[in-house]
DNA sequence: GATTTCACGTA
DNA sequence: CGTACGTGAAATCC
Protein backbone atom coordinates (compact mmCIF):
# COMPACT_ATOMS: atom_id res chain seq x y z
CA UNK A 1 0.00 0.00 0.00
CA UNK A 2 1.62 3.20 -0.79
CA UNK A 3 -0.01 5.37 1.16
CA UNK A 4 2.61 8.75 -0.20
CA UNK A 5 1.55 10.53 3.14
CA UNK A 6 4.90 13.04 3.68
CA UNK A 7 6.94 13.92 6.96
CA UNK A 8 4.93 16.55 8.79
CA UNK A 9 1.83 15.94 6.85
CA UNK A 10 -1.45 16.49 8.50
CA UNK A 11 -3.51 13.74 9.11
CA UNK A 12 -6.60 12.80 11.34
CA UNK A 13 -6.34 9.72 13.32
CA UNK A 14 -9.52 8.01 14.75
CA UNK A 15 -8.95 4.70 16.19
CA UNK A 16 -10.87 1.95 18.03
CA UNK A 17 -8.98 -1.11 18.96
CA UNK A 18 -11.99 -3.19 18.38
CA UNK A 19 -12.77 -1.33 15.20
CA UNK A 20 -10.03 -0.18 13.49
CA UNK A 21 -8.43 3.12 12.45
CA UNK A 22 -9.20 6.00 10.21
CA UNK A 23 -6.77 8.52 8.47
CA UNK A 24 -8.13 11.46 7.51
CA UNK A 25 -5.80 13.85 4.99
CA UNK A 26 -6.34 17.34 4.59
CA UNK A 27 -8.26 16.94 0.76
CA UNK A 28 -10.25 14.72 3.03
CA UNK A 29 -8.64 11.46 1.14
CA UNK A 30 -9.72 8.64 4.18
CA UNK A 31 -7.62 5.44 4.37
CA UNK A 32 -9.38 2.92 6.62
CA UNK A 33 -7.68 -0.07 8.50
CA UNK A 34 -9.28 -2.95 9.66
CA UNK A 35 -8.68 -3.88 13.20
CA UNK A 36 -6.56 -6.87 12.45
CA UNK A 37 -3.69 -5.07 11.28
CA UNK A 38 -4.72 -0.95 12.04
CA UNK A 39 -1.82 -1.02 14.72
CA UNK A 40 0.94 -2.56 12.40
CA UNK A 41 0.23 -0.06 9.66
CA UNK A 42 -0.17 2.78 12.14
CA UNK A 43 3.56 1.57 13.01
CA UNK A 44 4.52 2.01 9.75
CA UNK A 45 3.23 5.09 8.65
CA UNK A 46 4.90 6.71 11.29
CA UNK A 47 8.52 5.08 11.30
CA UNK A 48 8.31 5.88 6.81
CA UNK A 49 6.79 9.12 7.02
CA UNK A 50 6.18 10.99 10.73
CA UNK A 51 3.18 12.70 9.62
CA UNK A 52 1.79 15.40 12.42
CA UNK A 53 -1.28 13.39 14.03
CA UNK A 54 -4.53 15.30 14.87
CA UNK A 55 -7.00 13.28 17.70
CA UNK A 56 -9.27 14.65 19.64
CA UNK A 57 -7.80 13.23 22.86
CA UNK A 58 -5.06 11.99 24.60
CA UNK A 59 -6.92 8.47 24.94
CA UNK A 60 -5.72 7.99 21.36
CA UNK A 61 -2.19 9.25 22.24
CA UNK A 62 -3.14 6.25 25.08
CA UNK A 63 -3.99 3.47 22.68
CA UNK A 64 -0.69 4.23 20.27
CA UNK A 65 1.68 4.00 23.48
CA UNK A 66 0.02 0.75 24.80
CA UNK A 67 1.00 -0.46 21.47
CA UNK A 68 4.36 0.97 21.60
CA UNK A 69 4.00 3.39 19.24
CA UNK A 70 5.40 6.78 19.80
CA UNK A 71 4.68 9.37 17.34
CA UNK A 72 7.20 12.07 17.46
CA UNK A 73 4.75 14.73 16.27
CA UNK A 74 1.13 15.27 16.71
CA UNK A 75 -1.95 17.54 16.92
CA UNK A 76 -4.47 17.28 20.17
CA UNK A 77 -7.52 18.96 19.84
CA UNK A 78 -8.20 19.31 23.51
CA UNK A 79 -5.23 20.37 24.24
CA UNK A 80 -5.06 23.49 21.78
CA UNK A 81 -8.52 24.13 23.19
CA UNK A 82 -7.20 25.05 26.30
CA UNK A 83 -4.46 27.00 24.93
CA UNK A 84 -7.17 28.83 23.37
CA UNK A 85 -9.73 29.03 25.92
CA UNK A 86 -7.83 28.00 29.09
CA UNK A 87 -7.30 25.71 31.42
CA UNK A 88 -10.48 24.16 32.31
CA UNK A 89 -11.90 20.34 32.01
CA UNK A 90 -12.69 19.70 28.20
CA UNK A 91 -14.49 17.27 25.82
CA UNK A 92 -15.00 17.09 21.83
CA UNK A 93 -18.32 18.58 22.77
CA UNK A 94 -17.19 21.88 23.42
CA UNK A 95 -14.28 21.80 21.50
CA UNK A 96 -16.79 21.52 18.43
CA UNK A 97 -19.33 24.11 20.17
CA UNK A 98 -16.16 26.34 19.96
CA UNK A 99 -15.11 25.73 16.32
CA UNK A 100 -18.88 25.58 15.33
CA UNK A 101 -19.61 29.21 16.82
CA UNK A 102 -22.14 27.59 19.08
CA UNK A 103 -23.15 28.58 22.79
CA UNK A 104 -21.55 26.10 25.50
CA UNK A 105 -24.45 26.27 27.39
CA UNK A 106 -26.40 24.76 24.63
CA UNK A 107 -24.32 21.12 24.51
CA UNK A 108 -26.51 18.48 24.50
CA UNK A 109 -26.30 15.90 27.44
CA UNK A 110 -27.73 11.93 27.51
CA UNK A 111 -30.67 12.12 28.78
CA UNK A 112 -31.91 8.43 30.25
CA UNK A 113 -34.82 7.24 27.55
CA UNK A 114 -38.04 7.28 29.61
CA UNK A 115 -41.78 7.55 28.96
CA UNK A 116 -41.37 11.06 28.35
CA UNK A 117 -38.69 10.88 25.93
CA UNK A 118 -39.53 12.82 22.63
CA UNK A 119 -38.78 11.20 19.38
CA UNK A 120 -36.96 13.44 17.41
CA UNK A 121 -37.75 13.06 13.95
CA UNK A 122 -34.67 14.63 12.54
CA UNK A 123 -32.54 11.65 14.60
CA UNK A 124 -30.02 10.39 13.05
CA UNK A 125 -27.92 8.19 15.24
CA UNK A 126 -25.36 7.87 12.02
CA UNK A 127 -24.92 11.15 11.65
CA UNK A 128 -22.14 13.08 14.48
CA UNK A 129 -23.73 16.42 13.87
CA UNK A 130 -26.83 17.13 15.02
CA UNK A 131 -29.39 19.20 13.08
CA UNK A 132 -28.86 21.75 15.63
CA UNK A 133 -25.38 22.09 14.66
CA UNK A 134 -23.98 20.11 18.09
CA UNK A 135 -22.39 16.75 18.26
CA UNK A 136 -24.49 14.03 18.99
CA UNK A 137 -23.98 12.92 22.88
CA UNK A 138 -23.25 9.44 22.38
CA UNK A 139 -21.04 9.90 19.77
CA UNK A 140 -19.07 12.44 22.56
CA UNK A 141 -19.16 9.16 24.56
CA UNK A 142 -18.09 7.04 22.01
CA UNK A 143 -20.22 5.95 19.42
CA UNK A 144 -17.78 7.06 16.73
CA UNK A 145 -15.59 4.14 17.95
CA UNK A 146 -18.39 1.49 16.81
CA UNK A 147 -17.76 1.04 13.18
CA UNK A 148 -15.11 2.35 10.46
CA UNK A 149 -17.70 4.56 9.08
CA UNK A 150 -18.18 6.19 12.19
CA UNK A 151 -14.39 6.80 12.98
CA UNK A 152 -13.72 7.71 9.68
CA UNK A 153 -16.16 10.69 9.90
CA UNK A 154 -14.87 11.21 13.53
CA UNK A 155 -11.50 11.44 11.81
CA UNK A 156 -13.16 13.83 9.23
CA UNK A 157 -14.76 16.35 12.27
CA UNK A 158 -11.02 16.22 13.61
CA UNK A 159 -9.78 17.39 10.29
CA UNK A 160 -11.81 20.25 10.64
CA UNK A 161 -10.98 21.13 13.70
CA UNK A 162 -7.34 21.05 12.96
CA UNK A 163 -7.84 23.68 10.51
CA UNK A 164 -9.92 26.15 12.50
CA UNK A 165 -7.70 25.97 15.00
CA UNK A 166 -4.59 27.00 12.93
CA UNK A 167 -6.65 29.75 12.00
CA UNK A 168 -8.05 30.96 15.38
CA UNK A 169 -4.24 30.88 16.48
CA UNK A 170 -3.03 32.40 13.44
CA UNK A 171 -5.23 35.43 14.75
CA UNK A 172 -3.69 35.77 17.71
CA UNK A 173 -1.65 38.73 15.90
CA UNK A 174 0.35 39.22 19.75
CA UNK A 175 1.38 36.02 20.13
CA UNK A 176 3.04 34.74 17.07
CA UNK A 177 4.27 31.75 19.16
CA UNK A 178 1.16 30.47 19.95
CA UNK A 179 1.23 28.02 16.68
CA UNK A 180 4.08 26.38 18.01
CA UNK A 181 3.26 26.33 21.70
CA UNK A 182 -0.01 24.33 20.55
CA UNK A 183 2.37 21.67 18.75
CA UNK A 184 4.51 21.30 21.57
CA UNK A 185 1.94 21.53 24.29
CA UNK A 186 -0.20 18.51 21.80
CA UNK A 187 3.45 16.84 22.43
CA UNK A 188 3.87 17.80 26.25
CA UNK A 189 0.14 15.28 26.46
CA UNK A 190 1.43 13.04 24.59
CA UNK A 191 4.82 12.96 27.01
CA UNK A 192 2.59 12.81 29.97
CA UNK A 193 0.82 9.98 28.13
CA UNK A 194 4.30 7.98 27.84
CA UNK A 195 4.95 9.15 31.61
CA UNK A 196 1.58 7.74 32.81
CA UNK A 197 2.27 4.53 30.76
CA UNK A 198 6.06 3.74 31.85
CA UNK A 199 6.62 5.26 34.99
CA UNK A 200 9.95 6.21 37.10
CA UNK A 201 12.17 3.94 37.93
CA UNK A 202 12.39 3.40 41.67
CA UNK A 203 14.41 1.40 43.97
CA UNK A 204 11.68 -0.16 46.60
CA UNK A 205 13.81 -2.27 48.58
CA UNK A 206 15.51 1.45 48.95
CA UNK A 207 12.83 3.33 49.44
CA UNK A 208 11.56 0.91 51.97
CA UNK A 209 15.28 1.36 53.84
CA UNK A 210 14.97 5.31 53.95
CA UNK A 211 10.98 4.89 54.96
CA UNK A 212 12.09 2.21 57.85
CA UNK A 213 14.40 5.11 59.14
CA UNK A 214 11.61 7.57 59.76
CA UNK A 215 8.83 5.38 61.23
CA UNK A 216 10.82 2.02 61.51
CA UNK A 217 10.02 -1.51 59.80
CA UNK A 218 6.71 -2.41 57.97
CA UNK A 219 3.76 -3.20 60.42
CA UNK A 220 3.38 -6.65 60.67
CA UNK A 221 -0.69 -6.21 61.03
CA UNK A 222 -3.24 -4.18 62.20
CA UNK A 223 -2.44 -4.20 65.48
CA UNK A 224 1.30 -3.77 65.49
CA UNK A 225 0.63 -0.46 62.90
CA UNK A 226 -1.47 0.98 65.40
CA UNK A 227 1.37 0.08 68.31
CA UNK A 228 3.94 1.93 66.65
CA UNK A 229 1.74 4.44 65.82
CA UNK A 230 0.97 5.13 69.44
CA UNK A 231 4.68 4.85 70.37
CA UNK A 232 5.64 7.86 68.29
CA UNK A 233 2.47 9.71 69.90
CA UNK A 234 4.03 8.44 73.16
CA UNK A 235 7.68 10.17 72.22
CA UNK A 236 6.06 13.76 72.12
CA UNK A 237 3.31 13.62 74.83
CA UNK A 238 5.75 11.84 77.19
CA UNK A 239 7.27 15.69 77.37
CA UNK A 240 3.97 16.80 79.09
CA UNK A 241 2.07 16.11 82.06
CA UNK A 242 0.93 12.82 82.50
CA UNK A 243 -2.66 13.37 82.34
CA UNK A 244 -2.24 15.58 79.07
CA UNK A 245 -4.05 13.72 75.98
CA UNK A 246 -4.01 15.51 73.33
CA UNK A 247 -4.82 14.47 69.72
CA UNK A 248 -1.69 15.39 67.49
CA UNK A 249 -3.23 15.07 64.08
CA UNK A 250 -5.35 18.00 65.13
CA UNK A 251 -3.83 21.42 64.75
CA UNK A 252 -6.41 23.21 67.24
CA UNK A 253 -5.77 20.34 69.62
CA UNK A 254 -1.85 21.75 68.91
CA UNK A 255 -2.05 24.71 69.59
CA UNK A 256 -3.55 24.14 72.90
CA UNK A 257 -1.02 21.51 73.81
CA UNK A 258 1.56 24.42 73.22
CA UNK A 259 -0.36 26.61 75.65
CA UNK A 260 -0.24 23.74 78.03
CA UNK A 261 3.78 24.79 77.98
CA UNK A 262 3.61 28.39 78.09
CA UNK A 263 3.96 28.55 73.96
CA UNK A 264 1.29 30.76 71.98
CA UNK A 265 0.84 30.99 68.49
CA UNK A 266 -1.47 31.74 65.28
CA UNK A 267 -0.75 28.47 63.81
CA UNK A 268 1.10 25.43 63.94
CA UNK A 269 3.14 25.52 61.13
CA UNK A 270 6.62 23.75 60.79
CA UNK A 271 8.70 27.23 59.96
CA UNK A 272 6.75 28.84 63.10
CA UNK A 273 7.00 26.31 65.15
CA UNK A 274 11.08 25.77 63.98
CA UNK A 275 12.04 29.01 65.41
CA UNK A 276 11.04 27.56 69.03
CA UNK A 277 12.65 24.53 69.08
CA UNK A 278 14.75 25.35 71.92
CA UNK A 279 11.92 26.93 73.70
CA UNK A 280 10.63 23.34 75.33
CA UNK A 281 11.78 19.72 74.23
CA UNK A 282 8.00 18.82 73.17
CA UNK A 283 8.61 21.17 70.23
CA UNK A 284 11.22 19.33 69.10
CA UNK A 285 9.58 16.07 69.41
CA UNK A 286 6.27 16.97 67.45
CA UNK A 287 8.67 18.67 64.33
CA UNK A 288 10.17 14.99 64.62
CA UNK A 289 6.89 13.49 64.83
CA UNK A 290 5.32 15.47 62.40
CA UNK A 291 8.45 14.19 59.57
CA UNK A 292 7.29 10.77 61.20
CA UNK A 293 3.66 10.95 60.26
CA UNK A 294 3.91 12.77 56.93
CA UNK A 295 6.67 9.78 55.83
CA UNK A 296 3.61 6.96 57.22
CA UNK A 297 0.62 8.76 56.04
CA UNK A 298 1.56 10.07 52.66
CA UNK A 299 4.69 8.63 51.40
CA UNK A 300 4.90 5.00 53.66
CA UNK A 301 4.53 1.77 53.32
CA UNK A 302 1.07 1.97 51.54
CA UNK A 303 1.94 4.86 49.20
CA UNK A 304 4.57 2.34 47.68
CA UNK A 305 2.06 -0.16 47.49
CA UNK A 306 -0.19 1.49 45.54
CA UNK A 307 1.62 3.24 43.11
CA UNK A 308 4.66 0.71 42.26
CA UNK A 309 3.93 -1.87 39.78
CA UNK A 310 6.03 -4.82 40.08
CA UNK A 311 8.14 -3.87 37.56
CA UNK A 312 9.84 -1.10 39.31
CA UNK A 313 8.10 1.80 38.21
CA UNK A 314 6.34 4.18 40.18
CA UNK A 315 3.09 5.38 38.30
CA UNK A 316 0.67 8.40 38.78
CA UNK A 317 -1.77 10.43 36.43
CA UNK A 318 -0.01 13.39 34.72
CA UNK A 319 -1.90 16.46 32.84
CA UNK A 320 -0.01 18.34 30.60
CA UNK A 321 -1.12 21.44 30.89
CA UNK A 322 -3.24 22.51 34.68
CA UNK A 323 -5.18 25.51 36.34
CA UNK A 324 -3.53 29.03 35.98
CA UNK A 325 0.65 27.90 35.74
CA UNK A 326 0.17 26.16 33.26
CA UNK A 327 2.42 23.54 34.49
CA UNK A 328 2.27 19.90 34.34
CA UNK A 329 1.05 18.08 37.26
CA UNK A 330 1.22 14.48 38.70
CA UNK A 331 -0.53 12.41 40.91
CA UNK A 332 1.05 9.43 43.23
CA UNK A 333 3.51 12.36 45.02
CA UNK A 334 5.49 12.49 41.79
CA UNK A 335 5.68 16.30 41.94
CA UNK A 336 6.22 16.48 45.79
CA UNK A 337 7.97 13.07 46.83
CA UNK A 338 10.16 14.47 49.75
CA UNK A 339 14.11 15.17 48.91
CA UNK A 340 14.77 11.97 51.59
CA UNK A 341 13.30 9.63 48.98
CA UNK A 342 15.33 10.85 46.30
CA UNK A 343 17.98 7.83 46.74
CA UNK A 344 15.57 5.51 45.79
CA UNK A 345 14.67 6.90 42.40
CA UNK A 346 17.42 4.58 40.38
CA UNK A 347 18.48 4.27 37.22
CA UNK A 348 17.55 0.57 35.14
CA UNK A 349 20.55 -2.03 35.01
CA UNK A 350 22.42 -0.68 31.36
CA UNK A 351 20.56 2.74 31.93
CA UNK A 352 21.77 6.23 33.35
CA UNK A 353 19.85 8.72 34.28
CA UNK A 354 20.82 12.36 32.52
CA UNK A 355 19.19 15.34 34.86
CA UNK A 356 19.16 18.38 33.97
CA UNK A 357 17.26 21.51 35.47
CA UNK A 358 17.07 24.99 33.92
CA UNK A 359 18.96 27.97 35.65
CA UNK A 360 16.64 30.89 37.35
CA UNK A 361 14.09 30.02 34.76
CA UNK A 362 11.67 32.67 35.83
CA UNK A 363 13.87 36.09 35.89
CA UNK A 364 14.91 34.90 32.26
CA UNK A 365 11.36 34.43 31.08
CA UNK A 366 10.49 37.47 32.39
CA UNK A 367 13.25 39.77 30.02
CA UNK A 368 12.49 37.38 27.08
CA UNK A 369 8.23 38.06 27.48
CA UNK A 370 8.60 41.58 28.17
CA UNK A 371 11.79 42.01 25.34
CA UNK A 372 13.32 44.16 28.24
CA UNK A 373 16.96 44.72 26.66
CA UNK A 374 18.57 45.50 29.48
CA UNK A 375 17.75 42.28 31.56
CA UNK A 376 18.16 40.23 28.68
CA UNK A 377 22.00 41.61 29.10
CA UNK A 378 21.99 40.50 32.77
CA UNK A 379 20.69 37.39 31.07
CA UNK A 380 24.15 36.75 29.65
CA UNK A 381 25.56 36.03 33.10
CA UNK A 382 25.68 32.60 34.33
CA UNK A 383 23.87 33.99 37.80
CA UNK A 384 22.05 36.99 36.41
CA UNK A 385 21.30 38.53 39.87
CA UNK A 386 24.92 39.69 39.97
CA UNK A 387 24.53 41.83 37.21
CA UNK A 388 21.22 42.86 38.15
CA UNK A 389 23.23 43.41 41.81
CA UNK A 390 25.48 45.45 40.73
CA UNK A 391 23.36 48.09 38.81
CA UNK A 392 20.67 48.13 41.55
CA UNK A 393 24.02 48.93 43.96
CA UNK A 394 22.52 46.46 46.30
CA UNK A 395 24.04 42.52 47.45
CA UNK A 396 23.00 39.66 45.52
CA UNK A 397 20.18 38.44 47.60
CA UNK A 398 18.22 41.74 47.98
CA UNK A 399 18.64 41.86 44.29
CA UNK A 400 17.32 38.10 44.02
CA UNK A 401 14.44 38.64 46.72
CA UNK A 402 14.00 41.96 45.01
CA UNK A 403 13.26 40.41 41.53
CA UNK A 404 11.42 37.17 42.64
CA UNK A 405 9.49 39.67 45.15
CA UNK A 406 8.57 41.13 41.64
CA UNK A 407 7.18 38.36 39.62
CA UNK A 408 5.35 36.95 42.39
CA UNK A 409 3.71 40.40 43.84
CA UNK A 410 5.41 40.96 46.78
CA UNK A 411 4.99 43.86 48.44
CA UNK A 412 6.72 44.44 52.20
CA UNK A 413 9.61 43.06 53.40
CA UNK A 414 13.36 43.70 52.57
CA UNK A 415 12.97 43.46 48.09
CA UNK A 416 10.11 46.57 48.88
CA UNK A 417 13.29 49.05 48.40
CA UNK A 418 15.39 46.99 45.90
CA UNK A 419 11.85 46.95 44.36
CA UNK A 420 12.21 50.74 43.54
CA UNK A 421 15.48 50.28 41.99
CA UNK A 422 14.23 47.77 39.51
CA UNK A 423 11.24 49.51 38.66
CA UNK A 424 14.00 53.05 37.27
CA UNK A 425 16.81 49.95 36.19
CA UNK A 426 14.57 47.61 34.34
CA UNK A 427 11.04 49.75 33.32
CA UNK A 428 10.35 47.74 30.63
CA UNK A 429 10.26 44.41 32.35
CA UNK A 430 8.45 45.87 35.89
CA UNK A 431 5.58 47.28 33.45
CA UNK A 432 5.06 44.17 32.10
CA UNK A 433 4.91 42.59 35.51
CA UNK A 434 2.57 46.15 36.23
CA UNK A 435 0.44 45.78 33.55
CA UNK A 436 -0.55 41.91 34.23
CA UNK A 437 -1.11 42.78 37.55
CA UNK A 438 -3.30 45.50 36.10
CA UNK A 439 -5.06 43.97 33.83
CA UNK A 440 -5.82 40.66 36.46
CA UNK A 441 -7.49 43.05 38.76
CA UNK A 442 -9.99 44.53 36.23
CA UNK A 443 -11.11 41.02 35.43
CA UNK A 444 -9.20 40.77 32.28
CA UNK A 445 -7.92 37.73 30.66
CA UNK A 446 -4.66 37.76 29.96
CA UNK A 447 -2.47 35.62 27.24
CA UNK A 448 0.96 34.25 28.46
CA UNK A 449 3.56 34.67 25.58
CA UNK A 450 2.65 31.66 24.01
CA UNK A 451 -0.64 32.50 24.03
CA UNK A 452 -2.08 30.22 26.29
CA UNK A 453 -5.27 31.92 27.82
CA UNK A 454 -5.39 32.75 31.97
CA UNK A 455 -8.96 33.71 32.85
CA UNK A 456 -9.89 35.91 35.20
CA UNK A 457 -13.07 36.28 36.68
CA UNK A 458 -14.36 39.80 37.20
CA UNK A 459 -14.15 40.31 41.37
CA UNK A 460 -17.02 40.25 43.40
CA UNK A 461 -16.94 43.53 45.59
CA UNK A 462 -20.54 43.19 46.89
CA UNK A 463 -20.99 42.31 50.80
CA UNK A 464 -17.25 43.10 51.13
CA UNK A 465 -15.56 45.57 53.51
CA UNK A 466 -13.22 47.93 51.62
CA UNK A 467 -10.06 46.34 53.24
CA UNK A 468 -11.21 42.70 52.11
CA UNK A 469 -11.90 43.95 48.32
CA UNK A 470 -8.61 45.72 48.05
CA UNK A 471 -6.81 42.60 49.90
CA UNK A 472 -8.90 40.46 47.00
CA UNK A 473 -7.82 42.86 44.10
CA UNK A 474 -4.08 42.45 45.37
CA UNK A 475 -4.09 38.76 45.40
CA UNK A 476 -5.78 38.72 41.48
CA UNK A 477 -3.32 41.16 40.73
CA UNK A 478 -0.74 38.73 42.06
CA UNK A 479 -2.08 35.72 40.37
CA UNK A 480 -2.31 37.31 37.34
CA UNK A 481 2.01 38.55 37.37
CA UNK A 482 3.09 34.91 38.39
CA UNK A 483 0.61 33.67 35.80
CA UNK A 484 2.41 35.16 33.10
CA UNK A 485 5.57 34.24 34.00
CA UNK A 486 5.30 30.68 35.35
CA UNK A 487 2.77 30.16 32.45
CA UNK A 488 5.23 31.06 30.17
CA UNK A 489 8.06 29.23 31.48
CA UNK A 490 5.77 26.01 31.79
CA UNK A 491 5.45 26.45 27.72
CA UNK A 492 9.26 27.22 27.35
CA UNK A 493 9.91 23.89 29.78
CA UNK A 494 7.51 21.91 27.89
CA UNK A 495 9.06 23.26 24.18
CA UNK A 496 12.16 21.70 25.89
CA UNK A 497 11.04 18.49 27.33
CA UNK A 498 8.97 17.37 23.84
CA UNK A 499 12.13 18.36 21.61
CA UNK A 500 13.90 16.15 23.71
CA UNK A 501 11.70 13.47 23.48
CA UNK A 502 11.36 13.43 19.85
CA UNK A 503 15.11 13.68 19.48
CA UNK A 504 16.65 11.05 22.14
CA UNK A 505 13.41 8.80 20.86
CA UNK A 506 16.12 6.42 18.30
CA UNK A 507 18.49 6.42 21.36
CA UNK A 508 16.34 4.21 23.19
CA UNK A 509 16.32 7.24 26.16
CA UNK A 510 13.24 8.07 27.38
CA UNK A 511 12.00 11.08 30.03
CA UNK A 512 11.34 9.66 32.96
CA UNK A 513 10.36 12.65 34.87
CA UNK A 514 9.47 16.23 34.41
CA UNK A 515 9.00 18.35 37.46
CA UNK A 516 8.74 22.41 36.43
CA UNK A 517 12.44 23.30 35.81
CA UNK A 518 14.07 19.54 35.98
CA UNK A 519 14.09 16.98 33.19
CA UNK A 520 15.06 13.38 34.42
CA UNK A 521 15.64 11.14 31.04
CA UNK A 522 17.02 7.32 31.04
CA UNK A 523 19.46 6.38 28.55
CA UNK A 524 20.90 3.50 27.68
CA UNK A 525 24.62 3.21 29.50
CA UNK A 526 26.13 4.25 26.34
CA UNK A 527 23.84 6.59 24.75
CA UNK A 528 24.42 9.28 28.31
CA UNK A 529 26.46 11.37 26.71
CA UNK A 530 24.83 11.92 23.42
CA UNK A 531 21.89 12.42 25.42
CA UNK A 532 23.19 14.75 27.55
CA UNK A 533 24.20 16.68 24.70
CA UNK A 534 21.15 16.54 23.31
CA UNK A 535 19.35 17.99 26.09
CA UNK A 536 21.43 20.93 26.34
CA UNK A 537 21.53 21.75 22.99
CA UNK A 538 17.46 21.47 22.94
CA UNK A 539 17.01 24.02 25.18
CA UNK A 540 18.58 26.66 23.07
CA UNK A 541 16.64 25.26 20.04
CA UNK A 542 13.60 25.53 22.34
CA UNK A 543 14.37 29.13 23.65
CA UNK A 544 14.49 29.86 20.07
CA UNK A 545 11.47 28.28 18.60
CA UNK A 546 9.61 29.53 21.84
CA UNK A 547 10.46 33.50 21.81
CA UNK A 548 13.08 34.08 18.49
CA UNK A 549 15.14 37.09 19.24
CA UNK A 550 13.50 39.79 16.71
CA UNK A 551 16.04 43.01 18.12
CA UNK A 552 17.08 43.71 21.27
CA UNK A 553 19.76 41.26 22.74
CA UNK A 554 19.09 37.87 22.75
CA UNK A 555 17.85 36.11 26.21
CA UNK A 556 20.22 33.32 27.64
CA UNK A 557 19.01 30.57 28.96
CA UNK A 558 21.25 27.97 30.82
CA UNK A 559 20.78 24.21 32.26
CA UNK A 560 22.34 22.66 34.75
CA UNK A 561 22.74 18.97 32.95
CA UNK A 562 24.41 15.85 34.74
CA UNK A 563 25.08 11.73 33.86
CA UNK A 564 24.19 9.82 37.18
CA UNK A 565 23.07 7.05 38.18
CA UNK A 566 20.68 7.59 40.87
CA UNK A 567 18.73 10.67 41.23
CA UNK A 568 20.19 12.21 44.91
CA UNK A 569 23.72 12.10 42.83
CA UNK A 570 23.27 15.69 41.52
CA UNK A 571 22.96 18.80 43.26
C1' DG B 1 -21.17 12.35 51.79
C1' DA B 2 -19.19 16.56 50.01
C1' DT B 3 -16.58 20.68 51.04
C1' DT B 4 -13.39 23.46 53.71
C1' DT B 5 -9.34 24.19 56.68
C1' DC B 6 -4.86 23.17 58.11
C1' DA B 7 -0.68 21.28 57.21
C1' DC B 8 3.39 20.11 54.25
C1' DG B 9 5.91 18.17 50.31
C1' DT B 10 7.83 19.87 45.53
C1' DA B 11 8.98 23.72 41.97
C1' DC C 1 -0.26 39.93 52.96
C1' DG C 2 4.90 35.88 47.49
C1' DT C 3 3.00 31.95 43.43
C1' DA C 4 1.60 27.18 41.66
C1' DC C 5 0.30 22.31 42.51
C1' DG C 6 -1.41 17.18 45.14
C1' DT C 7 -2.38 14.74 49.31
C1' DG C 8 -4.19 13.48 53.88
C1' DA C 9 -6.65 14.24 58.33
C1' DA C 10 -9.96 16.59 60.85
C1' DA C 11 -13.52 19.78 61.08
C1' DT C 12 -17.48 21.62 59.06
C1' DC C 13 -21.50 21.83 56.33
C1' DC C 14 -25.42 19.81 54.48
Amino acid sequence: MSLNIEPGEVVALALDPAAGAAIVRSDAETILLGADDAFATLARIEREAGPRWVWWSKSTAWQLVENDIHPTRCWDLAAVHRLLYGGWRTNPAMIWAACQGLDTSGIPETAPVDLFTVVDEFDRPDEAVRHDGYLRPDWVEGAWGTNLDRLSRWAGLASEVQSWQVGRLAELADHPRATATARSESAAELLGTELQHDGLPIDTAEAERIIGGFIGPRPLDAADESAKLDARDRAVLDHLPADADFDLRNPANVKSLLRRVGIEVPDTRAWRLEQLRTQHPVVDALLTWRKAERMATTFGYTWLDENVGPDQRLRGSWSASDGASGRMTATAGLHNMPADLRPSIVAEDGFLFVRSDLGQIEPRVLASVSGDGDLALATHDDDMYAPVAERLGVEREIAKVAVLGAMYGQTTGHGAEALRGLESAYPIAMGYLYNADTAAQGGHHLRTNGGRLIRMRAGDVTEMSDRDARSRAAARGRYGRNAMIQGAAAELFKMWAVLVRARSLNLGAQIVLCLHDELLVQAPTDQAERTAEIVDDCLQEAAYRWAPTTRGPKVRFVADTSIIARWSDAK
